[in-house]
RNA sequence: GCGAAAGUAGCUCAGUUGGUAGAGCACGACCUUGCCAAGGUCGGGGUCGCGGGUUCGAAUCCCGUCUUUCGCUCCA
């Protein structure tokens, strides 16, 4: 089957059962937003708490915290988002191609900087020694020309720039007969300007409102409160802050399901480092969790680490985690080495000092740091893309399991009776009873028994136990395995302890 | 945003040159059966994405629009 084929399997799956619907669907839809279903939240709730344990549980120096999606507008100023969020975009019609318009102008300009210092140079070797700037423009006046309209140029798009103006930029771009190098031509669209970010407003207009963003990512909550965590919870570096929201960005093309969304849910950790041992614990914290990952037991031919040649204006080192999705390998989680850009960064945009003191050092400083960043829908994709089988069984028919890891699954536990008679569903109730305390399970008396199984198998339930005529007479029931479809007989009281283990996320947590 | 394709029941789809909408599965009730998607009877569910137009009559033809998917593009 074709990968394109799995793909759109898994995501009708994912709607079928209740993991992934349509944002609005009753509605048409909101493009690339969703809601988690009855199944999906369960499964999304499940992976959340295999990285807060890992994170908060296991590390004695790693705390959480939830801060607000609405910060203070002037931290987008100091992250970079308000610039680096904000492209404007042109395209040219005929190759439908799209370009930045100030990146368009940037190359332009280079090329006729490098055209005039090469008549500049050719000059040089003229005119000999004796040559300057001012004598050679007295002589040529077609360099002269050239010059004066390249800073004519060069004076206008910074000032473009500066302003956002758009109908200015496009300008430029007629002006300076700029082509497209696909296509060669100048048809050109309008200049349009993307905000990633959203943004929204705070107090009534009668007040003056002020323009707040939704977050376009979880970390700078983190930073903002770096002060606020150390002295209170009395922290010593090395130490991690971390923190699972969600993040809105206002893609310009969202697209492959849950993968890229509006709105998304991250798992982010801020972690503290003394300057200069940041190397260090990138390498550190790269390998753990690459371990995370792999503990799932998906096999590790399916993650690869993907470094960044081209880092970002705040980082010094960069890592992706990438996992094999249905459409290639794709970055589920990125490990960045940042510095100390956003602290400092926050301590210039705020006035306020965010530094800690050594005492082992005896001195204070701006700590650097490493980020580990993950995106719970991708995980959620990743990890249903990977539990996702279509089996031929052995009598020829097929059946449809989702193989998840069982600490991840929705449902623990399905609990059938036999027959809907003969007090078999009193007495599948009585176990639900006892059971429902210690994990999630599910009654069903419908259908033939062999059908519920199936049903469960769908939803990737690890375990499920059949109450027959047998049970009442001595207390034992069948429990049948997801994986193997396998059943044995065991006494009821033993159920939980032969279930408690595997489900539990210790079990995902002691392979660390 | 550009280009292409698609949109009919919860799902997968059929629907003839235009004549008031169908199947399988799923769902609900009951009967029979009882360990791997059983059989039977009955039943619920659709203003055919939305809005206009042509026509005596539109799921079907025309125009517009929305949404989705794929490609381009972008991606901290």
């Amino acid at each position: 089957m074709a990968q394109e084929d799995v793909f759109k399997k898994i995501v009708s799956h994912c709607k079928e059962y209740g993991f992934v619907f349509q944002s609005s669907e009753i509605y048409d839809g909101l493009g690339a937003v969703y809601d988690y279903g009855q199944n999906g939240v369960e499964l999304k709730n499940n992976i959340k708490k295999y990285w807060w344990d890992s994170m908060v549980l296991l590390h004695e120096n790693v705390v959480g915290i939830d801060s607000a999606i609405f910060m203070h507008p002037t931290i987008w100023k100091a992250s970079g988002h308000v610039d680096a969020f904000n492209d404007p975009l042109i395209d040219n019609k005929d190759s439908k191609k799209r370009y930045r318009a100030d990146v368009l102008i940037e190359d332009h300009l280079a090329k006729i900087d490098d055209k005039v210092n090469k008549e500049v140079e050719k000059a040089a070797k003229k005119f000999g020694d004796s040559f300057d700037a001012k004598m050679f423009r007295e002589t040529n006046a077609r360099v002269l020309e050239q010059l004066s309209k390249r800073d004519e140029v060069h004076a206008r798009f910074a000032k473009a720039l500066n302003d956002s103006n758009l109908d200015e930029l496009r300008n430029i771009i007629i002006d300076c007969e700029i082509v497209d190098p696909i296509s060669g031509t100048r048809n050109w669209t309008e200049v349009r300007q993307f905000n990633l970010m959203f943004a929204t407003e705070m107090g009534s207009t009668s007040d003056g409102a002020m323009k707040v963003y939704l977050r376009p990512e979880t970390a700078q909550g983190i930073f903002v409160n770096f002060l606020n965590v150390q002295k209170t919870g009395r922290m010593k570096i090395p130490f991690g802050i971390a923190q699972i929201g969600k993040a809105f960005r206002n893609e310009i093309v969202a697209r492959q399901f849950i993968f890229r969304m509006r709105e998304f849910e991250q798992m982010e950790m801020q972690f503290f480092v003394r300057p200069g041992e940041e190397l260090a614990w990138f390498e550190k914290w790269k390998a753990e969790r690459m371990q995370w990952h792999k503990s799932l037991g998906f096999g590790d031919a399916k993650y690869r680490y993907h470094d960044h040649e081209k880092l970002a204006h705040y980082a010094n080192a960069a890592t992706d985690i990438e996992y094999q999705m249905p459409f290639g390998f794709k970055e589920v989680e990125g490990i960045h080495s940042r510095t100390d850009f956003d602290l400092a960064s926050h301590e210039k945009f705020s006035g306020k000092k965010l530094q800690y003191f050594d005492p082992e050092l005896n001195q204070s400083y701006t700590p650097y740091v490493i980020e580990t960043s993950i995106g719970v829908d991708r995980m959620f994709l990743s990890i249903i893309s990977a539990s996702y089988q279509e089996e031929k069984l052995e009598n020829g028919e097929e059946r449809v399991v989702l193989r998840l890891p069982a600490p991840l699954a929705p449902i623990k536990l399905g609990i059938f009776p036999l027959v809907k008679k003969d007090g078999l569903p009193e007495k599948a109730e009585e176990i639900m009873n006892t059971l429902k305390f210690d994990f999630k399970c599910q009654y069903d008396e419908k259908d033939s028994i062999g059908k519920r199984y199936r049903r469960h198998d769908a939803i990737g339930t690890p375990f499920c136990v059949t109450v027959d005529h047998q049970t009442i007479e001595d207390n034992t029931v069948t429990i049948r395995y997801r994986d193997t479809m396998q059943q044995e007989r065991v006494a009821i009281d033993k159920l939980s302890g032969i279930i408690s283990d595997k489900v539990n996320i210790k079990t995902l947590l002691k392979n660390l």
